[in-house]
RNA sequence: GGUCCGGUGGUGAAACUGGUAUACACGAGGGACUUAAAAUCCCUUGCCGCAAGGCGUGUGGGUUCGAUUCCCACCCGGACCACCA
């Protein structure tokens, strides 16, 4: 049929799916997108999707926005001469797929392969130019060997530990969650459950001794910046002092943190969280401990939600004991109240009613004593006597910087400056000293789930623990496991798990039944595309050498706190380590926006309103999708589906496909077109650049707009369009290019450079204002001069008219864009 | 409550460093082709006005010859954080 159509000298029906289908197999099999293995230090160009989770619900066009994103970015790279490493693997280990595993019985790892499989299969659909050689799965035990030496690793440097302290709950999943894992509104992500807090023993890596370098070096990175301000916010840095409180009649003391010890004249009780050790130790001096009792109990069985919609605050007294103000030295009542967390600075506070919001309602409710210590600067200067402040002082709440007053040797002073002073004060009279507190925590990798990696420890007959030799990696995740959550882990009930373990270690040993939370298994997955069959590394310090850091990283927003932190607290474990000689893993990063449904909602199985990718080229073809969703809009940005428009892309695809019927190897394309084409090769190479699809593939449109209107079009032209449309839509670019007689795929191509001096216009339209009132338009010579341009401008009809005669008081001329008159 | 981001046609969105606001696409209207429909092609499409012209980038001010862009105040929407001492 073809042939015949050829020989009638009508022109082929453009037709995607054979087209993608004839180019996605001829890649695959001449491995045309294998990793060159002579890439050097130079010309390497490493480019990161983020890492999937292959889930049961198969690929949606979020994924698939990623993935072309990435690879538009890769094709350019090679076209300019880059050697490009450009992979994709799995995120499979995880709750879901366990989960579904509890219901029906299919085991994960048998739903998790058939999940790979499917967008394995999908995601090559795209055409994506990836090194399938390189594919890597997180569950696979050739590499959670290695997720299991990370955690050895940690371990020896002292950076991994066990701790039993109150954790986050899940009594559906019946695990343990990171606080990245709980919702805003205390529930579970994966399962919407209410979380409660239990006493446990867990393992936690010590992320909080890097609080200040993953700070720090935020600096270095060129990521957006809201995103760097967000993770700046989860480490939370103030800079305080820590100081100690005597217990009146007791050697006991109180600890806490405060980043206004310039306060500590004003501070005129104490408040401990419900959970704070010295409750328990001063049980016998308190004389009201049922009621302190019952509020610690009441504590425990509230949720955080509770916690957070009560609006008022409440708490008990703890009777019998005071605190001694080392500043006035006048006892103070000591309060437990939930308002203090146990798990920020030293859980307790001193309580500074009449410079901090809380504390102040909370003294308002028990009627306990309000002392001002600052005042505003102009108030200040005002001349109140301190004898009048002292009067007012209880009736206002004042939580700014100011001047010092009732505070003895600090009165006078500003905030900074009495904050020095209070800090060497506490210094010299040993109560207390300069303190930096994080708000970040220690990350809790320890779940009591089956599908993730087995922590490689070992428990020897008294108990002591011991890591698993480095030889002896991996500890195999057993096939044996019954799949009922009973918030032990499952791994307790393996026979092939604990078989052999006491041959090989000795009586009693017992191997760690807890598994490692998925962050971990993210957390480095970027190293392991480098070098992903070695046995005997992570990753070879030579393929380290050259290929990282990576280069551009694209991934969602969501991973700013979690995924994005830990990985940059690995990579900067490596390096002191040794093993690498950078401290940052993704010097350049994006993120995508959401793709809504066509309702403006979010996509989900709810409304009904899902896109689902390979329904889109089944209909349309790959290069429609790939197009399609980089017109959209910004690539940051959130944008709603829309039918129409993707038939729009197909209709610009379709156009360029009929342009074939024009060629005509002999004809010379007007100058004007040579200077259109021009103009869009700059534009598309510097929005490609930018990541700005969305205009790039708008002013290809603009040229096809215009090159329609031409009866003939060389075929030089043509091959130009071709090489610059070939990242966005390469399978059909490959066949025009290929029907335009070139021996070699688009993957030999260059990219085209802008003749700067054809795309340079030799006519300009100056706006001319009146007023600041556009009147009038003129075509000028480009290089037309000030005087030129100024004496043209006053002379035109339009602009006289609106002169009525007057001598213009002002002439400005701006090079190139108008003229503007003022009268 | 705090922080950040945003508000431009009927819709998704353009606009370099302060310089002709609405590129490109969708939708809508009209026309050509067709027995008809689809597809395709052409024209129109911010608002008011017959026109000249006026008005227009959430609202009100300001700076400027000139403001979507910079400054101040406010309104609305979204995201994130949320008792962090």
């Amino acid at each position: 049929m073809a042939l015949e159509a050829d020989m009638l000298g009508m022109s082929k029906q453009y037709d995607p799916k054979k087209i993608e289908a004839k180019w996605q197999k001829k890649w695959e099999k001449e491995k045309t997108f294998q990793t060159p293995s002579d890439a050097t230090r130079a010309d390497k160009y490493y480019i990161l999707p983020q890492l999937p989770y292959p889930s049961g619900s198969g690929l949606h066009v979020g994924h698939a926005e990623v993935y072309t994103a990435c690879d538009i970015y890769a094709r350019y790279q090679r076209m300019l001469g880059k050697k490009v490493l450009q992979v994709i693997g799995w995120d499979a280990f995880g709750l879901p797929a366990e989960n579904y595993a509890i219901k029906t019985n299919v085991h994960p790892r048998k739903s998790t392969d058939q999940a790979i499989d499917m967008f394995r299969r999908q995601i090559k659909s795209l055409g994506v130019s990836v090194d399938w050689e390189r594919e890597v799965g997180s569950h696979n035990p050739d590499y959670y060997k290695w997720t299991q030496w990370f955690f050895l690793l940690f371990y020896k440097r002292g950076l991994a530990y066990r701790k039993k302290q109150s954790v986050n709950w899940c009594d559906s999943c019946k695990t343990v969650l990171a606080n990245e894992q709980v919702t805003n509104d205390g529930k579970c992500e994966r399962c919407d459950t209410v979380v409660e807090q239990r006493e446990m023993e867990q393992w936690y890596l010590k992320i909080t001794e890097y609080a200040d370098r993953l700070l720090n070096d935020l600096d270095k990175l060129d990521w957006p910046e809201e995103t760097k301000k967000r993770q700046k916010d989860w480490i939370g840095r103030s800079e305080g002092a820590e100081v100690e409180f005597q217990i009146k009649d007791s050697d006991k003391r109180i600890q806490v943190f405060t980043t206004r010890p310039d306060t500590l004249f004003g501070a005129t009780f104490m408040v401990l969280a419900p959970e704070h050790y010295l409750v328990e130790e001063l049980k016998n001096q308190i004389t009201n401990y049922d009621e302190v009792e019952k509020y610690i109990n009441d504590t425990k069985l509230k949720t955080d939600l509770d916690r957070q919609t009560q609006k008022e605050k409440s708490g008990v007294e703890l009777k019998g004991i005071k605190a001694i103000n080392p500043a006035t030295q006048k006892a103070m009542p000591i309060f437990i109240a939930d308002y203090v967390l146990a798990t920020y600075g030293f859980g307790a506070i001193m309580a500074v009613p009449a410079h901090d919001e809380r504390d102040w309602e909370f003294a308002k409710k028990y009627g306990l004593e309000i002392v001002s210590v600052v005042i505003s600067a102009p108030m200040f200067q005002s001349g109140l006597t301190s004898a009048g402040i002292q009067e007012g002082a209880e009736s206002e709440l004042f939580a700014d910087d100011g001047i010092a007053i009732n505070s003895d040797f600090l009165n006078g002073l500003a905030t900074a400056e009495a904050t020095k002073k209070m800090i060497n004060w506490l210094e010299e009279n040993k109560l207390g000293k300069r303190k930096i507190q994080y708000k970040l925590r220690d990350w809790s990798v320890s779940r009591q789930r089956f599908w993730g990696a087995p922590i490689p420890v070992l428990y020897d007959d008294k108990g002591e623990l011991h890591p698993v030799p480095e030889e002896d990696l991996p500890v195999i995740l057993p096939d044996d496991v019954d799949f009922k959550p009973t918030g032990e882990s499952p791994l307790n009930y393996s026979k092939s798990f604990n078989a052999g373990v006491e041959k090989k270690y000795g009586r009693g040993w017992r191997r760690e039944p807890d598994t490692l939370d998925t962050f971990m298994c993210s957390s480095w997955y970027y190293y392991r595309y480098l070098d992903p069959k070695n046995d005997g590394a992570f990753a070879s310090p030579e393929a380290l050498k050259k290929w990282m850091p990576v280069d551009f990283y694209l991934g969602g927003p969501e991973h700013v706190n979690g995924h994005l932190l830990y990985s940059r607290f690995f990579t900067k474990v490596l390096f002191d380590e040794g093993l690498i000689n950078f401290d940052e893993p993704f010097p350049l990063h994006r993120h995508q926006g959401l793709i809504l449904g066509e309702d403006n909602r979010k996509m989900s199985k709810r409304w009904g309103n899902s896109i689902n990718p390979t329904d889109v080229i089944e209909e349309f073809g790959a290069d429609t999708l790939r197009c399609y969703e980089m017109f959209m809009g910004p690539l940051e940005a959130d944008k709603p589906w829309d039918t129409n428009g993707v038939k729009g892309v197909r209709r610009f695809l379709e156009r360029i496909w009929n342009l074939q019927e024009k060629i005509d190897i002999d004809v010379v394309m007007p100058e004007k077109l040579t200077r259109t084409m021009h103009q869009t090769i700059k534009k598309v190479t510097d929005d490609i650049a930018k990541l700005r699809f969305n205009t790039a593939i708008a002013k290809m449109m603009e040229l096809i707009n215009e090159v329609s209107k031409e009866e003939k079009i060389s075929a030089e032209y043509f091959g130009l369009f071709v090489l610059i449309l070939s990242p966005f839509a390469p399978h059909m670019c490959e066949e025009l290019w290929q029907s335009l007689d070139h021996k070699d795929g688009l993957a030999e191509a260059k990219w085209p450079a802008c003749d700067m001096s054809l795309a340079k216009e030799t006519e300009i339209t100056l706006a001319v204002q009146v007023n600041g009132k556009l009147r009038d338009t003129l075509t000028v010579p480009a290089d037309i001069s000030d005087d030129e341009a100024k004496k043209l401008s006053l002379s035109s009809v339009n602009v006289q008219k609106w002169l009525e005669g007057k001598e213009p008081k002002k002439v400005i001329y701006v090079k190139g864009k108008l003229v503007s008159i003022v009268v």
